[in-house]
DNA sequence: CAAATCAAACTGGACGGTCCAGTCTAGTTT
DNA sequence: AAACTAGACTGGACCGTCCAGTTTGATTTG
């Protein structure tokens, strides 16, 4: 927890902060590196002795951006495997999922990524890995809890961990990356979101789901 | 069905593919006017003879790319009022979106306007109206007439539709938005993740779903 | 303790080279 | 006569570099 930074690093800091903004808001081509300098209030001089070229500050702000969105869903999610039932779990999971995923700037950055998938194919994997990737994982670990313990029947725990994370993101995902951030789901509509998610999941997956041809 | 066409209206047309062709690949703001000419073999005075501004041509391929798009899904989706059972309907529908959905071209048109959302945001608005609002719109509709019929039993039909929608739809147009083209459901797959869609949708709103408290 | 010193970090602005949107002109095709 | 061609040209933006000078903060020295 070293709270002091030398210079170098809040200079850092700073630059990297306003070629954030500036990225998300215009995109790799249309943010300038002078204005990024001038947001930083810091001479163009200096941004390029801390990066070398704008691609290289580009794929480090984009880097951090993805990292810091895997790193608090990792912390935040509870980890699956306890005693309560499974309709539990998956209220919780899909719950902090939305509060967590659909916020201005993570939907900003999806944006930035998908926008520049042929430009920069490698960030639009590592979104993927540390995004729906991760959480479509750690669902199917906690799947094999509950299959164990007969309160969840699916052969293929993967196949199934994704339709419950589409069926939760689906819609708000897909509705914000086209509408833009005003239409980002209300954290008052999660709950419902949620709730509806779960049930229809469990209809088809719960224990008592009939199976039909 | 005017198969002859004037001169100017085939010059149009080799500039409208060009462009849609270094827009789709090069986003705005990488695709130059003199590129886009090239490609087109034109002069580039004669692009600006069709086209007043890139800005202008750039909303003329965009808005005709997506009507298109909204044109064959209107065209090629079987009715859904008839006798046969919601199952089947609902198969057919499914997999007739992610044929005609998951291609090439429709899943770079939706990067594109995704990445360019900032600074044309009606076109994101264009997009999910004749998109994946369409289709859910389309959807409510057959589930009226199945509700009346006693074959599916919803409060909220729109809702519903688009639960049945993202089920389908969002795990593979993500993957195609992150991973590129090359992560592109593959047709065979289309079957089964639309069977195991309607499988999962049945079993929470079919005639015989157990609603739980 | 305070003054002098010193290297690293940063400033501010100019500048070369490139690219690009859009215009113009003079000539060619259909 | 209308549509198109070829290419030069303008004005401006932008990346990346350069340089002479200044600030910063820690260390050394009187």
């Amino acid at each position: 927890m070293t709270v002091a930074k030398t210079r170098q690093e809040r200079t850092r800091d700073a630059i990297l902060d306003a070629a954030a903004a500036l990225f998300l808001r215009n995109g790799f081509l249309g943010a300038s590196m002078d204005e990024i300098a001038a947001v930083a209030d810091v001479s163009k001089q200096t941004v390029y002795a801390h990066f070398h070229s704008k691609e290289a500050l580009f794929l480090d702000v984009v880097r951090g951006l993805t990292g810091v969105a895997g790193d608090v869903h990792q912390e935040q999610v509870t980890e699956p495997l306890d005693d309560r039932p499974i309709a539990d779990y998956l209220q919780e999971f899909a719950e902090l999922q939305l509060t967590i995923v659909m916020t201005p700037k993570l939907m900003q950055l999806r944006r930035l990524v998908i926008g520049e998938v042929e430009r920069f194919p490698e960030l639009g994997k590592a979104l993927h890995a540390l995004g729906p990737q991760r959480s479509i994982n750690r669902l199917s670990r906690a799947f094999a809890h509950y299959r164990k313990l007969g309160q969840l029947e699916a052969d293929d725990l993967e196949a199934a961990a994704s339709f419950f994370n589409w069926l939760v993101m689906g819609g708000p995902v897909n509705d914000a990356m086209l509408l833009g951030d005003a239409a980002i789901m209300p954290a008052e509509a999660c709950r419902g979101q949620a709730a509806e998610s779960v049930r229809i999941f469990l209809a088809a997956f719960g224990p008592r789901a009939k199976h039909q041809a």
